[in-house]
DNA sequence: CGTGTGTTTGATCGCTTTCAAGTTCAGTGG
DNA sequence: CCACTGAACTTGAAAGCGATCAAACACACG
């Protein structure tokens, strides 16, 4: 590609001229210059949902932002138990500075658009760029919170409690202001139940059961096993234990 | 204090020519003129094991050095629950940044020793010195690593192997290299059982029967409650599911 | 229309909690 | 030094919750 139509007279380098991770990830924080310097080296990719994006103990060479879709990150036992420990959103960074091997695995929980580039060129940028250094600890130190938010959840809440709070995470997700107004909201899990039940520390079954009894109770309303509308929002809060 | 005093010819102030976490910490990445200033405002502090240092909701107008002893982080549910969402060691930095209300309590596992200063004072600092912020970024990391590994243990294990990957977690902060070499160690539990129930999300009853377990097993010996003999680590790693 | 995957539902089992004594330990005052 | 006291810890018995095993159901796809 010819730099005459990879870059706008702005400066700003064409295909980051629509992406929406641009004001609010890692590129909203790089000047003109920086970010021509990263876009030179990355590349768009499209993974399908399920696909591996980090093995387990395995070098890293790339870091990437999530354009759109759900990355799960998890952690797994020698015996095969498994445990989803975060997921990532679009504009999320995803990646760990600073340590070459990884010691989680992550995956596509749903289809997901990245935008990745090589560890060496984010690394170098992180040297110059005081703004983007300060940017990955902003968003290491809210992954920290939520990381502790759901130790809570897997600690010392029952099962009922677990897979509300669940349901509230996705929603905050859609709709962050879900909890004050009473309005039902509607959305689909992008996750299936197995994965639902890694994310909780709970059994397929289990997750099956509690899903069934929100129901009953007219919490919410399930169609097409991923599709949910939560018919009151207050309620499934009170059920979250807390 | 007059500054004679306070200053040596070096340009490091006298608190600090003696202070353990003077290279290992925060103050490890300040020039004698930074470190000079955050002297100025900082005061060591002790504390007797079980006074809180940060109530949840309350706002935060200190940052903190654990100079020695252990700090433990913890979240509740409204009807008394209690999760310990992280333990911290000298010499890490305390407090979150960024953010002037808390979303946890601390607490003093043990009798605790402190260098605190104002918020305000670190905060200038950080925005003047990118080593600052690369070293907290790096802290923050290394914590995140360490929430998501207790997640596993929080969502995956059973009662015993939780008790056993508690006491390898104290065994190597004791001793970092406990694993490879088959040697027994000894210490001292820095946690009642209470405190270690709420670490594992168990009751005390469960905690105290693994550890029975343990020890009718042969694979740890235990006096007076809080001191832990490890006869064979080899053993107690294989117990702990990982 | 069959096949396969993902989900729900049912029955039973087992681990952890709960409730209820005992026991040990550290600290205090005689 | 020892007896007393309260807190921390251990042990036991029973109950409950989530896991496990097993089967039925639903939906997508060839």
């Amino acid at each position: 590609m010819s730099e005459r139509k990879d870059v706008q007279p702005s400066g700003v380098p064409v295909p980051c001229l629509t992406c929406d991770a641009r004001s609010g990830g890692v590129c909203g924080t790089l000047d003109a210059e920086q970010l021509a310097s990263l876009a030179k080296a990355s590349s768009k990719k499209r993974l399908e949902s399920g696909a591996e994006l980090i093995g387990d103990a395995q070098t890293v060479e790339a870091y990437s932002n999530i354009l759109s879709g759900v990355v799960k990150l998890t952690k797994g036992l020698p015996d095969g138990r498994e445990q989803i420990v975060g997921l990532q959103f679009a504009p999320d960074f995803l990646g760990r500075p600073f340590q070459d091997e990884s010691a989680i695995t992550a995956h596509a929980a749903t289809n997901v658009v990245l935008c990745s580039f090589p560890k060496r060129t984010l690394e170098m940028l992180i040297k110059q760029s005081p703004r983007l250094e300060h940017f990955l600890l902003n968003q290491t130190l809210r992954e920290l919170d939520e990381a502790r938010d759901w130790m809570l959840t897997l600690g010392r809440k029952n099962a009922l409690e677990k897979v509300a709070s669940y349901l509230l995470l996705i929603a905050r997700y859609i709709d962050p202001a879900v909890d004050p107004d009473s309005q039902s909201i509607a959305f689909d899990l992008p996750m299936s139940r197995l994965e639902i039940a890694d994310f909780l520390g709970l059994t397929i079954e289990t997750v099956s059961r509690q899903l069934t009894k929100l129901r009953i109770d007219g919490v919410i309303a399930v169609s097409q096993n991923r599709h949910i509308v939560v018919a009151n929002p207050e309620r499934l809060r009170m059920r979250s234990g807390c």
